[in-house]
DNA sequence: CTGTGTGTACGAATAATTTCGTAGTTCAAA
DNA sequence: TTTGAACTACGAAATTATTCGTACACACAG
């Protein structure tokens, strides 16, 4: 059972919804505004498709509905990347990771707090078969 | 001026040609029944679509049309990565690879060359700015 | 010459996504 | 009580992507 990944209107309306956590569509719709103009009930329109869907749930104890992500961000993040991975790169962790950190303007801070990560993921590994 | 990023069809087309070199429709679709079943004028009509948007440009000199990418796979992968990146990620590299190398079964040798990889990174990053 | 195999062109059906108008409900202020 | 603002529901248009049938061109074997 491979899980599906969200399209890009979800997508923004979930990126809302991990920041801000429970919101309403107006809410949403409020912050999606700040990026583009998108009418209100273009987002009520796919959030009601992604509570049909499963994506989202909603509280409709109030006359006005409070919807909440099912899915963590973090799922969702690993989904997307394993679909690029697989679809783009062959399915080499190695060869995405050098693309996102090649000619990108990564902060010191950055590549440090990846190297650390990458040396624990190091040691976990010693042991381990191959 | 953002680039485009190729749709999933479009990407299957585009792995078999990188892989392969300029390739006629035929082999294309030969090479794409090997993983699922697909028209071959399926196959025709998407990249006659892809030449016509500039994502391959053909041969016609002899009968059967030659194909090849216009764009290089790397630049492909990083437009693919960058908005991937943007919209799933907040921007943050770093998630990103974290996300890539975190639970998933990448081997002890990609580490070691993601690791060379970043030492490389960080060297270039000594005297600049930030 | 004629049929068969291999090609391309093209239109159209289908599907998925996105957008929005309209209708009807509810609530509360005037 | 009437009116208007704020909501939800729903249908449908617009867009994009995918798939494939059909028509027609060409080459070459018989």
């Amino acid at each position: 059972m491979s899980k599906s990944t969200p399209t890009d209107a979800e997508l923004e309306v979930l990126n809302v919804l991990w920041a801000k956590g429970p919101s309403t569509v107006r809410e949403i719709n409020e912050m999606l505004s700040h990026e583009k103009e998108v009418g209100y009930t273009t987002t009520l329109k796919i959030m009601q498709i992604m509570t049909a869907k499963g994506l989202l749930e909603r509280d409709e104890s109030s006359r006005t509905h409070v919807y909440k992500p099912l899915m963590k961000e973090s799922d969702t993040q690993r989904t997307m990347m394993d679909k690029l991975l697989n679809s783009a790169f062959g399915g080499s962790a190695s060869k995405l990771v050098m693309q996102a950190l090649g000619n990108n303007k990564t902060t010191k801070a950055e590549l440090d707090e990846i190297r650390k990560f990458l040396d624990d993921q190091l040691e976990n590994k010693k042991g381990d078969r191959e």
